[in-house]
DNA sequence: TAAGCATTTAGCTTATTAGTTAAATAAGCA
DNA sequence: TGCTTATTTAACTAATAAGCTAAATGCTTA
């Protein structure tokens, strides 16, 4: 979870993921995109790979990447739910915080 | 967008966004969860508001700081569609049903 | 007014991140 | 083999981020 936020909250990460969407690239094609040197993007390709966002294939001298969209959806999503509905530990933590004021309020 | 995610991308925001789901609560509260100095937290809770992930009302010499969802679930589910124009567990409990539904008309 | 508490700002240090160029690895082909 | 292309790794620099302590701000209350 922290990998994939961390990836995230990169824009030119963000736009890799976004080129993804609809099909797998390889690293050169990527790097075409961007105004970046190219071991800087394979860097960048790291992280997002480290972070299971997506994933390479070798085809030769060439490496293709495509979108692992599981555990990006899940992590957005799955936060998302924590901090705005559904149950979780911490969110337990908030709500007997919210009955203590409550009774503090009373008094 | 980028100060979302940006704001996003650190455990301990996450958490004061965790702790602020069901109710508000001072900066001092929150800072009682932390093992960090409370000027660190008012820097945390500083990025998160310019992000315009929470909000702060003061109420004498105490600030109160609450959840701001939209701005959280548009950026989370609207990087999440772009990115995968179905989310995927959904999908999954699509495919799910189809092979359910499959195993059944062969009875 | 003075003292005390809650919170933030200032100034500083250290760690991490993002980018660069140059070199290494590995595959394709004459 | 030797040359070219695709990609990554290494080594370095500069900018950003995260934490600390000390001081400032602002409210409350004696």
């Amino acid at each position: 979870m922290q990998k994939v936020f961390q990836a995230l909250s990169s824009q030119p990460r963000r736009k890799i993921l976004a080129y993804l969407s609809a099909t797998s690239l390889t690293a050169g094609e990527i790097a075409a995109y961007f105004d970046m040197s190219k071991p800087a993007l394979s860097k960048h390709l790291g992280i997002l790979e480290n972070a299971g966002l997506i994933g390479r294939e070798k085809k030769g001298q060439f490496v293709h990447y495509s979108l692992i969209p599981d555990n990006l959806t899940n992590t957005l999503t799955g936060f998302a739910q924590e901090v705005c509905p559904v149950t979780r530990p911490i969110r337990k933590d908030s709500e007997k915080i919210a009955e203590d004021n409550a009774e503090d309020n009373k008094k």
